[in-house]
DNA sequence: GACAAAATGTGAAACGATAAACTGAACCGT
DNA sequence: ACGGTTCAGTTTATCGTTTCACATTTTGTC
């Protein structure tokens, strides 16, 4: 039967020290009042544990300390490592992390912003899934908004960390062109929801100037989702000679289906992920992918948004460079018997 | 340059109704208020696009919908895959989460759950790190408290999920020992944090009945941060033959520290993890581990929560059975030459 | 038709903190 | 000694919502 001890507030304090709610309040943050007050409201809210209620700022229209980050898939194995990243970043600036995950799906991402924005976070990291409507504008020109991997058309951002797809997906275009390849599967995520994604686009450009068979197969973004549609493509009569996924959790899943189907990889396949999740070399074979420093471009995005609160205008876009990791599970492409 | 278009407000919605403040909140929620009001006063909020302040009720001491999720260490990949089946199954029942990271101190953990409280989350679900200090009971008994695959000492939690850790370990043991191992290295996270923690009891009770040789080595929680330990334990004169990883994001480590040294698993040495993340199947070679039903322990955890919150005192524990799955990054001992 | 009991509605207070406007007093230079 | 600043406070209003206590009206019963 522990005593209830409601935490303490400011009103309390106020009349341990026969002040005025005001004054305590100013006296906390070190504003006006003389230094004797001050010294002497503070040492009575440390001797009580006050801390100030982050709930009563917020309506007051104060900040609150808390930083909604809107995921777009955290079935996405490489998506929960930025989350992880993102939430240790803010940590380090004091801030606390409001998670969402959008599941996929943009009407939900849409939602989870306006709930988080509700919620009075005083920014929002967003890794978009799909195309932006009007309505981000909205809530953009409301409420500092970071946009991670993605853009959020016609609105007005503070800070933007963008992934040079066009050249990353180039390079494992090029790589996969120059062991040989010429007809490539794509398996890209949540494809219905945003028909031109950059990423997606950008296949399309570089199979042009390549020369390559590139058919892009729009799929679920976790593990378990990609793995049947594998098989599908594995299946075919004339399967192609290479997949190449647009994310690591969806080549995993491609992986596990080759294992059912008995093809080897790369033997029989060759397959390449995108974003290069840490456990990527781990996996057998160990999986050739696109590098983006997920630590870069989690300080970046933390960073645009605390200089933002902090008041400055400055820079605001930044744009992350790929590093093509090549490992074993490509190579040239089985010799047609 | 769109119109700032405020949020509308309860307020706005009795002046364009003619009623009072009081009558339309009644009136959203469907009580006192005649049919005839309410069907006006929803219509009007529809219309307006009106969703209530979840802010403003949070203050008034209502329930704010939001759930605090507080995890011992997002730098495990297995807790990454358990927030996020929480977090989903939170979003199904219609509740946001906030997430917390205590990165694996206890200090840490206790402050974000204060955090948390302030933050008014109508309940908080947690996966402990450290022991409980006593501050735990007080917030417990102001918070509706959940705790998963941990105990909070004298604290009163409305449901607890805990895994079988005995049973779990014991049978990576008996495994162990009936490959014919006798020396082996246990690698446990934030050892130090927490001095008798269930899974490393565990231990040493099976190793004394099984007459096993048991060395527990601390180790922190992520892949890059039991890499350099595992090097130095590979690399000791007598090494142990087998190296069981209280965490698979802790064998993943040794593995990456095995392909350093040139040591082949399970060859030269054999290597066994817990909790058997979804990608423990994949990599090379596919590692043995102990399996626990995320989804169940998820479901679980919240289910108690949402029951204790929709009034129900039932039962509130469960423990969750494990099921080793034998891979074959653990085999016989090296034949001593 | 009288009187109690519902039904329906209203005003005010509360949640905790903050900002704007106001009140005295001390202090300034001339 | 006078108007004007600064200082160190206090009062009051506000954020959006809920709830308590009270004031009306309507309904029901004998």
């Amino acid at each position: 039967m522990a005593t209830p001890a409601k935490r303490p507030t400011i009103r309390q304090i106020a009349e341990e020290t026969d002040l005025s709610v005001t004054a305590v309040s100013y006296a906390l943050r070190g504003e006006r009042m003389s230094a004797a007050t001050i010294e002497r409201v503070q040492a009575k809210a440390a001797e009580l544990g006050y801390v100030a209620d982050p709930v009563a700022r917020a309506l007051r229209g104060g900040r609150t300390g808390t930083v909604g980050l809107l995921v777009g898939s955290l079935a996405d194995f490489w998506q929960q490592t930025l989350a992880h990243a993102i939430q240790r970043e803010l940590r380090s600036h004091g801030l606390h992390t409001l998670l969402a995950d959008a599941d996929g799906s943009p009407d939900e991402e849409l939602a989870l912003a306006r709930r988080l924005a509700a919620q009075r976070v005083d920014g929002l990291i967003v890794a978009p899934v799909g195309p932006a409507g009007g309505a981000w504008a909205d809530i953009a020109s409301h409420l500092p908004t970071v946009t991670i991997g993605g853009r959020l058309t016609g609105a007005e951002v503070v800070g933007e960390v963008a992934f040079d797809q066009t050249t990353g997906v180039g390079e494992v275009l090029r790589h996969l062109h120059a062991l040989g390849h010429e007809r490539i599967a794509v398996l890209s995520w949540a494809v219905g929801a945003s028909p031109d994604r950059p990423s997606e686009r950008a296949v399309r450009e570089q199979a042009a100037i390549l020369g390559l068979q590139c058919e892009i197969v729009p799929c679920a973004y976790s593990l378990d989702g990609s793995r049947p549609l594998a098989l599908e493509v594995l299946s075919r009569e004339d399967r192609p000679t290479a997949i190449f996924c647009l994310s690591d959790s969806i080549a995993y899943g491609v992986l596990h289906g080759c294992r059912e189907l008995g093809l080897r990889v790369p033997e029989d396949i060759s397959l390449a992920g995108f974003d290069d999740h840490p456990l990527s070399r781990l996996v057998d074979p160990p999986l050739t992918s696109v590098n983006w420093s997920v630590d870069r471009a989690a300080r970046s995005a933390v960073g645009f948004l605390v200089d933002h609160l902090a008041g400055a205008t400055d820079e605001h876009r930044v744009v992350i460079a790929p590093t093509l990791a090549v490992r074993t599970s490509t190579d040239r492409p089985p010799a047609t018997s």
